[in-house]
DNA sequence: GAGCACTGC
């Protein structure tokens, strides 16, 4: 133990005292950085050992008198020595003093509703593999499960960690903090996060937060999910992509790996349905704490839910006590629209009532952060002395369902909709749809209002409808979405039979046949549907296959700095501002990077000029702003680009560029687009239809953002665009030889079944070329 | 000549 005194405030963290505190082993390689010695301590060596001994660590021994955790044994550990543990005056992970704020948080936590049940959850935790845990929003699941988990699984002794999985970021990393605040912990060290495009864990690390999507990428280059012990999936009702596949992953992992314990942590509702997927694990169930809320629904069926939305808000303010007002509604353009409308009645009411004053605040994704903050302001002041209280009412997409909380809501006002993705394999398009939400939505709509006092939720629609037409829950994300991203990494995670793969909702038969078909067409699958190398390839790029295959294929056109460019332009929210009152002026700016050719090449030149901006010192916030550009967008697809950049510099994918005054410059460009964007081609039909290929057959219009002038016959796009009319954005124009010649699978006259017309374009392109070829042989 | 729910790698 001598060594780890020796080392004692060398560290990141000055050690106070107990040497005899567990784990030097570990302690020392992670400090070794400081002076390059002891990576090996030979009077250390058996302590390496426990992990090939099959219960060797359980027995307790591990943790020598004196400190905080002996008598633990791993996974035979009681809430009561956690607690003596918890209550010590060193922290057994650190071997640190606890803090003060430590001690005052620590009461805090145990008066959560999960710290009754923690004994509970230890004996049903010992006893199973997988456990399904159902916490109510307030019950503490998510900063407490894992950190009893830690008592039990003692993670530092055998190098294992334990995972907890969100689906946002913001929660990664702001749960990460505040469990490192309990544990009295630096963020990072004992208790991390991951989530893309920053790690901050280290080799001290026993709990690590982070994005379920994270844990998938790490599954595909470690199947048995090895460095883990313990797999907490949090906010699993939510069924995301990626949390719906780790659990049919880790059902087939369990059954590898018996030491390797799995919690999914889920809402209320549908708890039963998760206990069944997992071969009937027990449940435990914590209730939560929220204050009730009283619904209220309209007699009648509403015809116009704005209209009523907006009476309601109205009559809230009018006579309901002190509260904000939570109103959801679907989009953009309707919240901005009943933002002004209700602030103009809110003024025309302070002019004929003794009402209070209303702060209306629109609420939605793509708002710049700064306005979105403007939401936690407080409510505005009594317009006189001794007047009506004031109040602010929000008006929300779902963003505030589940993303968003906000304190002080009392009252919700719920007209029953939202704009959900939906897909269609048989055109293969994914589009967005206002429909009618589900009753979980509709509960968690409520519950916001019921976060810091009791609250009232209006619900614009009929008891009868909550009961009778909408559906139980949404639909998970795998039914509604096209699955070629999704179907490529199963291949890569080493699922072999995908009809098979264990799914809780498994996806419509032709959404997968979809997916396969244009894999084999992309060259990510072969004709037996194994993975090619491309597709391997392809598979460690996080984008879409379509991108990642013409991001692989662009050296051999010289243009792969170009395509990378492109490529993460194409991955990042749309980069040009157009603000609803400048539009002209937006407009404008915009043609000053008009490329003739097309949006792609357009989007590289805004880079290019952002980026020589950014290189000659200037201040790119600014003239993004001045060039209606979004200076946010920009920069993320500069970090999004710098991630691809890695990625191919690991798998040696050149670099490289045609010299821009060469001619062929953007021909090499639009050349590489094909090799992506083969089956996103749209053949002009008339002055103003163009006809999307194959059995996507639908009838389309360039949409009016495009910058392309060129009078082509043939383009590329990028997006299939389903609002009042169909439209494909971002295009560029292409020569259709390079269809035959960079796809000749997909574009095989022979085998082309209908579409006659195109057919026959084709083939006049094909001859015209045979005939060009003959001459040049024949000179 | 128009609109973009929300995430995630």
């Amino acid at each position: 133990m001598a060594s780890n005194s020796d080392k004692a405030g060398k560290g990141s963290r000055k050690r106070m005292s107990s040497p005899e505190i567990d784990g030097p082993l570990k302690r020392i390689k992670s400090e070794d950085g400081e002076n390059g010695e002891t990576k090996y301590n030979p009077y250390l060596a058996h302590m390496g050992e426990y992990k090939d001994k099959k219960d060797g660590y359980s027995n307790g021994s591990r943790h020598p008198e004196g400190s905080p955790l002996h008598g633990f044994a791993r996974r035979q550990t009681t809430a009561e020595q956690a607690f003596v543990a918890e209550d010590g005056d060193n922290n057994p992970f650190t071997g640190e003093p606890h803090s003060q704020q430590y001690f005052a948080i620590l009461k805090s936590r145990r008066n959560l509703p999960v710290h009754k049940q923690r004994q509970e959850f230890l004996d049903l935790y010992h006893k199973t593999q997988i456990l399904v845990f159902v916490g109510e929003t307030g019950s503490g699941k998510t900063t407490q499960i894992p950190q009893y988990v830690l008592y039990d699984e003692l993670p530092h002794l055998n190098k294992k960690l334990v995972a907890c999985t969100q689906p946002r970021r913001v929660a990664a990393m702001s749960v990460a903090q505040r469990v490192a605040d309990e544990l009295d912990v630096n963020l990072g060290e004992e208790v991390g996060y991951s989530i893309r495009f920053e790690d901050k864990t280290g080799p001290r690390t026993i709990l690590k937060y982070m994005t379920d999507g994270m844990l998938l990428r790490e599954a595909m280059h470690d199947h048995e999910m090895s460095r883990y012990s313990c797999i907490i999936l949090d906010e699993a009702h939510e069924r995301t992509l990626a949390t719906d596949i780790l659990m049919a992953l880790l059902k087939q992992v369990a059954k590898r790996r018996p030491d390797l314990k799995i919690i999914v942590m889920s809402a209320t509702l549908d708890a039963q349905k998760f206990q069944r997927y997992f071969y009937d694990a027990p449940l435990l169930a914590v209730p939560g704490r929220t204050h009730p809320v009283e619904i209220f629904y309209t007699p009648e069926p509403e015809k116009d839910y704005v209209e009523a939305a907006i009476r309601t808000v109205l009559q809230i303010h009018a006579v309901e006590d002190e509260g904000d007002i939570l109103l959801f509604l679907t989009g953009e353009e309707e919240i901005e629209d009943t933002c002004r409308k209700i602030s103009l009645e809110v003024d025309e009411m302070i002019r004929e009532t003794d009402c209070g004053p209303m702060k209306v605040y629109p609420l939605y994704g793509t708002l710049p952060p700064h306005q979105q903050q403007k939401i936690f302001e407080p409510a505005p002041p009594p317009s006189r002395k001794g007047g009506r209280p004031g109040r602010k009412c929000i008006i929300s997409t779902n963003i505030a369902e589940t993303s968003l909380t906000i304190d002080g809501i009392v009252y919700v006002v719920d007209p029953g909709f939202s704009k959900q993705k939906i897909y269609n394999p048989r055109i293969r398009v994914e589009s967005l749809l206002v429909s009618a939400i589900s009753r979980a939505s509709a509960q968690q709509r409520a519950g916001r209002a019921g976060r810091t006092k009791p609250g009232k939720c209006f619900r614009l629609y009929t008891e009868d409808a909550f009961k009778n037409e909408l559906i139980p829950q949404t639909y998970p994300e795998i039914l509604r979405s096209n699955l070629s991203n999704t179907v490529l990494e199963l291949k890569k995670l080493g699922v072999q039979d995908l009809v098979h793969f264990d799914l809780m909702d498994p996806p419509a038969p032709e959404t997968m046949m979809r997916a396969l078909e244009e894999l084999n067409y992309l060259a990510c699958l072969d004709d037996e549907g194994e993975l090619t190398d491309l597709g391997s390839l392809a598979s460690e790029f996080p984008l879409d296959p379509t991108l990642a295959v013409m991001l692989i294929h662009s050296p051999e056109f010289l243009c792969s700095n170009e395509i990378l460019s492109i490529t993460s332009l194409l991955s990042v929210p749309q980069v040009f501002v157009r603000p609803a009152n400048k539009r002209r002026e937006a407009d404008e700016m915009k043609n000053h990077f008009r490329h003739a050719d097309g949006d792609h090449l357009t989007l590289l030149n805004v880079y290019h000029a952002f980026k020589g901006v950014v290189n000659q010192g200037g201040d790119p916030k600014k003239w993004c702003h001045e060039h209606y550009l979004s200076y946010r967008h920009l920069s993320s697809a500069d970090n999004v680009r710098m991630q691809l950049k890695r990625i191919m510099e690991t798998y040696e994918i050149d670099l490289v560029s045609t010299d821009f005054h060469d001619k062929n410059y953007y021909t090499n460009i639009r050349r590489a687009l094909v090799t992506g964007f083969f089956m996103q081609v749209a053949k002009k039909e008339n002055n103003k239809v163009y006809r999307t290929m194959k059995d996507n057959n639908q009838a389309v219009m360039l949409h009016p953002s495009t910058v392309l002038q060129t009078d082509y016959d043939w383009v590329v796009y990028n997006e299939f665009v389903l609002t009042t009319k169909q439209y494909v954005r971002t295009v560029t124009g292409i020569r259709p030889e390079w269809l035959l010649e960079l796809a000749p699978t997909y574009y095989d006259i022979d085998s082309w079944e209908g579409q006659p017309d195109v057919k026959q374009a084709l083939k006049a392109v094909a001859e015209k070329k045979r005939r060009r070829d003959a001459m040049k042989a024949g000179r």
